[in-house]
DNA sequence: CGTCATTTTGAAGCCCGTCAATCTAGGTGG
DNA sequence: CCACCTAGATTGACGGGCTTCAAAATGACG
């Protein structure tokens, strides 16, 4: 596949009325002006599943803010394999090596269709700068993500297949109402809980004969919390 | 056990000039003077094995500097049982929740005779304020940092059990001369690879039997690290 | 409707967890 | 100095969960 230049757009007012949140939480700290000169760097696009945000290595020229949609974050092991180190659910930034000017560390790919909003960082350095305050939230920022990459691996790779995949489908359901949840390829949860293909099949296919899940299409199924927390804990 | 308050004393120039790096980098940014006004606030104390440096839920007042020695820490699951997430090794900082004044999320133990030099999170806040350049070797060793932690979970909990821990024993001599490694107890070794303590047992002996490693001592050995770099990559 | 990728299901085998016994090293007290 | 005790390490036996290899079923798409 020929690799195309990712098409970005501007981005209005308006789509900054509409996202979810987290950057408003970042920028909050700058002045008014201060926020309107810093608005005129977003830019909006899209992405299909399987379509890579960034790679792995590409210069951390922008951070990128996910307005809705679901990315994995990968690392390759020395044997080629990849392993999914983490998901970025709506409202999450990442590529944050952008803000210290590193390259990026992780391949970003998305899921489902996406919508990011990327921002130079560039800018976010010299908001930094002139406002103190910013840095502290980048900060804290850094923190808690580091503290949530850990619980996440931790989760997800302690326990039977059936507990490691009852703790992803809850993880999945956190971002949606009626405790709906985006059903990745059978193979992406295999890369996500350590296993192999066969047995993420096989431990779904449980789950819905057991009535712990019910599918709603190929791709979103609904879950039966009660019986997944129960799972989860074990 | 009583909880008595560990016994702290100032750090002397000596202690700092023998001091293994790092903090040197985060400080060599404030100029002289500002180095000398930090020194004051140093303090430094020597851990037993299995004595806590501090504890998840503890205000985060200090970070701490490894000067030597190897500690863990620790996350526990819903279920109770601990999960070690990650090793400091001499010349690492822990604690790091303490630069944005939150308590502290693991609980950090030393797994062999250990000293640390910690100092005052409210310090170097203060440094950040008056020197930019301080918060950002802060800012690029949060991310290095949260890049190690996801490399290391990754790396000890895919592959076979012989694998793990032949990457956990190339890590353990990473920071040794001659190829030698601490060994950690057999229970230790489980809660890092995510096995049993049995399992770990065997490995060893298997290791021992096919000489990837030779026993110096109980809690020592030497690593032939051709064999062990081979099994690491499998 | 035919093709191809993905998912599901089956069967065999191995790795690892579990339970339990044995062995070793270090410490204590007689 | 030796008998005794204890915690940790080692080893064995067995069962179960997961991987592997393979085949069948399902669904997406031209």
């Amino acid at each position: 596949m020929k690799e195309t230049a990712k098409a970005y757009r501007p981005a209005a007012l308006d789509d900054c009325l509409a996202c979810p949140a987290r950057h408003i939480d970042l920028l909050s700290s700058a002045d008014a002006e201060g926020r309107v000169a810093l608005l005129q760097h977003f830019e909006i696009a899209t992405f299909a599943p399987k379509e890579p945000i960034y790679r792995m290595g590409d210069p951390g020229e922008w951070l990128y803010l996910l307005r809705f949609g679901l990315a994995k974050l990968l690392r390759y092991s020395a044997s080629g394999t990849e392993r999914i180190v983490h998901l970025a659910r709506t409202g999450d930034t990442i590529g944050t090596a952008a803000i210290t000017g590193n390259h990026h560390r992780r391949t970003a790919v998305a899921m489902t269709p996406t919508e990011v909003c990327r921002i130079p960082g560039e800018v976010v350095r010299e908001c930094g700068k002139t406002n103190p305050a910013v840095l502290d939230a980048l900060l804290a920022q850094f923190q808690a993500s580091a503290d949530a990459a850990d619980t996440f691996l931790t989760e997800l790779s302690t326990g039977s297949a059936q507990v490691r995949m009852a703790r992803l489908l809850l993880f999945l359901t956190e971002k949606h109402d009626h405790n709906e949840a985006p059903l990745p390829s059978r193979e992406e949860m295999g890369a996500l809980l350590g296993t192999t293909t066969e047995t993420a099949s096989r431990v779904i296919a449980e789950f819905r004969r057991e009535g712990a899940i019910e599918m709603l299409h190929n791709d979103r199924c609904r879950c039966n919390m009660a019986v997944l927390n129960l799972l989860a804990t074990l």
